[in-house]
This record gives structure tokens, C-alpha cells and sequence, in this order.
DNA sequence: CATTGATTAATTTGATCATATTCTGGGCTT
DNA sequence: AAGCCCAGAATATGATCAAATTAATCAATG
């Protein structure tokens, strides 16, 4: 639970290193970023700028500077009278999201597959270790973790710094229903194919690979389209 | 060149006035955005905060966030040692700004022209028009900022706000150097297929829309590939 | 003696905060 | 129910502190 953890007992570290010479805007960024992604923010619930300088005992020019970082990765949502909350999905978001992830996730498998070490390919599948033992202990925090981890080590083996980052940004927008969804559904019923990526990555086969990755994220997705209504253009 | 005018002297419109309304940081971020989009600021060239506290005559704390959000956007650059500035492209970034635009571009074409009416297509028209007495004229400037508009103004036919977000944003990657392979070539060397994609439109032929507007895209940012050395990852 | 190298002083710039101002929204009065 | 008022939150400024780059000084060496 460092969530709670000030800012001010994060950033004395010993002098040489690396995260106490962090800047707080960075800090607060990070620990908001982490809570968007990992559904620790509901969906619609409003974000206050001194909500957040009192929760993280930082001042608030910093504060406003992540948010509008976030706000502008899609991670929060600007309601036009100065007011911040945390987007909520409409079937339609999720089509896009679909259709984006459809695309972008196989194209960087493929580009990772041909690239990725033996050593890169074991920390994969260490991640991945990790993810089915929270799944066994219904530690949904550590799934929801590991899964981004996952995905997130292959987007950056594919070295394509703006597609990987495209990619990685369209999670900002999901994580808050993931939450939910996998919340409502126990971490028993959340089948994966990392298994089949790894297997085609070692074999070096890109295409079928990237045609894994493809079956887990619409799967995935999926899940969060239904936990809305119909997949129509209805309000 | 209203680029010049001040943040105070913009800030007082009438009262009813909608501009007028909107906070300082939003402002800043307006025309720092145009001015990276358009090229009035050269690739590598450095940004700081007081220069433009200074420029615009504004207080810091907008100045910082809206740098935060260009940053977010991968419009500037953050560079380790505190310091921003415009992002140098590389060949493997243009390369994969070519990938990202030739998958998002053809896509959100199609979908526009089947929800495009025949006013929408009216301004689509107006919108080239301006754009070729630009390219007669030789008005460098607004040459970028119709293309610009005439490309986003499909995104926003599409009705798919992330996708069309993460188009949008790809423009300012490549605006900078867009500005400079343009201004070494001049404008009458910049061939489009802008009328190929409106007639495909008005015949309500998504495909064909898809197929110009990807050779328009190809065509444009092949000429910014050009203006480095070679496609491959040498330095 | 001149040139180069490094160490240190000075200036510029970024980061943070405390404070003043403006605006929004809800409650209360009429 | 409409309009006014007030509490609270967001916006914006300037001051202060810290970091980094640049300039300058000095010493050592060829």
C-alpha cells in the first residue's frame, strides 16, 4: 500500500540514487498513471487537484502537471468546467479500442518475435510464471500487473518507440473497466494464450505469434465490451 | 502573425466572447501546438519555460503545463537533464510514422466516407481549394495548415474520437521536419491526391477513398524519409 | 611563453510553493 | 421556481530554492 505514501518520504532515497532525484511532477505521474491503469480509480469518479495534494502530501503546481499529462494521454478526461474525472468507456470506446489493439498488438509481436533474446523470451515467460500464480491465489492486483507487464515487454522488444508507445497508451483508457470487469468475474475465469505467443516466439514464427497476441486481445476485449450494453450506437 | 500577440492582450474579448473564457494554459497550449504542427519551431531547437513566459506574456504555471502536454503528445521532447525541446526525427521514426498512417489514415477515410454528407464534403472541397491557391501563391504556411485541416477534418468525419486522436497526433511528430523538407522544395512540387479522394467519397466508394488518401499519405511522407541519409539504422 | 585542461564562480533555467484571484455549483431567500 | 449569495475548488502569479550549463580563472605542461 504505498499508494499512500507521501511524496516527500518517496523522494529521500540515498544521495546517489536514482528515483530520490526524481522531480515530484514525475512521482505523482507515475503513482497516478499506476492507479488508472490498475483500477484503482472507478470509472466517472472524480479527480480534484487538492484531493490529490493532501492524499500525496505534494504541492499542487506538480499535481496539475500530471494531470494534464494524463489528461492528454486519454488516462483522465477533461468535462470542460474545470472539472477531472476518470473516463467512462462507451461500447463504441471499446470498438475503437478493439479495432486499435487488433491491429497494433500483432504488428509489434512480429517485430518482437524477430528481435527477442533467449534471455528476453525468459523473462517473458517469468512474467508470465508470475501471472498464473496470481490467478491460482485470486490476487487480482498482481494479475492485472503482470498482464500489462506481459504485453508491455513485448511492446518495448519490438523497438518501435511510437507505435510501442501508442499502444502502451490505449491501456490508460481500459484499465479502469478491466478493473471492474475482472473484479465482477474472479481471476479464475481469465484464460490467456500467452502460452501460444511464447511457443511461436521461441519457434521464431512472427506470424503466428502475432496471430496469438491477436486471440488474446480480443478475448480480453471482448470481456469489456460485454460488460456493457449492446455493441450499438444507442446514447 | 497574431504567434507574437500577448496571452493578456488575446484574453480580452467581450465578455459573451467564447475565446475569451478559455484559461491561459489552454491558450499557450493552442499556439504552442500550431507552432510545433506548422514549423515554426525547427527540429532540435530547445524550448524553455522562461523564453516563453517572456513570448507570450504569461505566468509559468500554464507555460509548464502545456509544455507537460506537448510532451504527452510526443510533440516535445523531454530530455533527461531537465531540459525540452523539438523532437529530430530519425529514419526508423519516420518509418514507423509511415507504418502508424498508412494502417490509421485508409481506416478512418473509409468510415468517414460512410457518414459523410454531401455539406461535409462541400467543406472537404473548400478546404482543397484553399489549399492549391496556397500551392499557386506559394504561401508556404497556409499550404500546411490546409492539408493539415483537410486531413484532420476526415479524422473527425470518421466519428471514431481515439483513432482519431491517435491520427491527429502523429502530425505533430512530423510537423517540424514536414516544414522543412516542404520549404526546401517549395510548393509547387507537392502533389496530392486530394481529388481522387473527394471523387471516391462522393461516389460513396470507401475502398477507393481508403486507396488515395494511402497513396496520398505514402507520397507525403516518403518526401520527409528523403530529406535523411539512408532508411537503415546507422548512428 | 603559450596552450590546454580542469576546477570553480556566475548566470541562466527549472522546480516547487504560498498566495491572491476567478469561477463554478449548490443552497438559501424571496 | 428564479435569482442571489457563499463556500470551495481551480487558475494564475511571483517569489524562492535547487540544479545545470556556461564563463572564467588558474595551474601545469609542452
Amino acid at each position: 500500500m504505498n499508494q499512500r505514501m507521501t511524496i516527500a518520504a518517496q523522494k529521500m532515497g540515498k544521495p546517489g540514487e536514482e528515483p530520490g532525484r526524481l522531480p515530484a511532477h514525475e512521482l505523482i505521474y507515475r503513482q497516478l498513471r499506476a492507479m488508472v491503469l490498475f483500477g484503482d480509480l472507478a470509472p466517472g469518479q472524480p479527480v480534484t487537484i487538492q484531493g490529490l495534494t493532501d492524499r500525496m502530501g505534494a504541492g499542487m503546481t506538480p499535481v496539475r502537471e500530471a494531470i494534464r499529462r494524463l489528461i492528454a494521454e486519454g488516462a483522465l478526461e477533461f468535462q470542460g468546467n474545470r472539472r477531472v474525472s476518470v473516463p467512462q468507456l462507451t461500447a463504441n470506446h471499446v470498438s475503437e479500442l478493439i479495432v486499435a489493439r487488433q491491429w497494433l498488438d500483432p504488428y509489434l509481436t512480429q517485430c518482437a518475435t524477430e528481435r527477442a533474446s533467449a534471455d528476453d523470451l525468459d523473462r517473458l515467460a517469468d512474467l508470465d510464471a508470475e501471472l498464473d500464480r496470481a490467478i491460482e491465489t485470486g490476487d487480482l492486483r498482481i494479475y492485472l500487473e503482470r498482464n500489462y507487464s506481459f504485453h508491455k515487454a513485448i511492446y518495448d522488444l519490438a523497438d518501435q518507440p511510437i507505435l510501442a508507445n501508442m499502444a502502451d497508451g490505449l491501456w490508460l483508457r481500459f484499465g479502469p473497466s478491466l478493473r471492474v470487469v475482472c473484479g465482477r468475474m474472479g481471476t479464475q475465469n481469465l484464460p490467456d494464450k500467452h502460452k501460444e505467443v511464447l511457443d511461436a516466439m521461441r519457434a521464431g514464427d512472427g506470424e503466428r505469434a502475432a496471430q496469438a497476441i491477436c486471440e488474446d486481445v480480443v478475448q480480453g476485449m471482448e470481456q469489456v465490451r460485454l460488460s456493457f450494453g449492446k455493441p450499438g450506437p444507442a446514447t
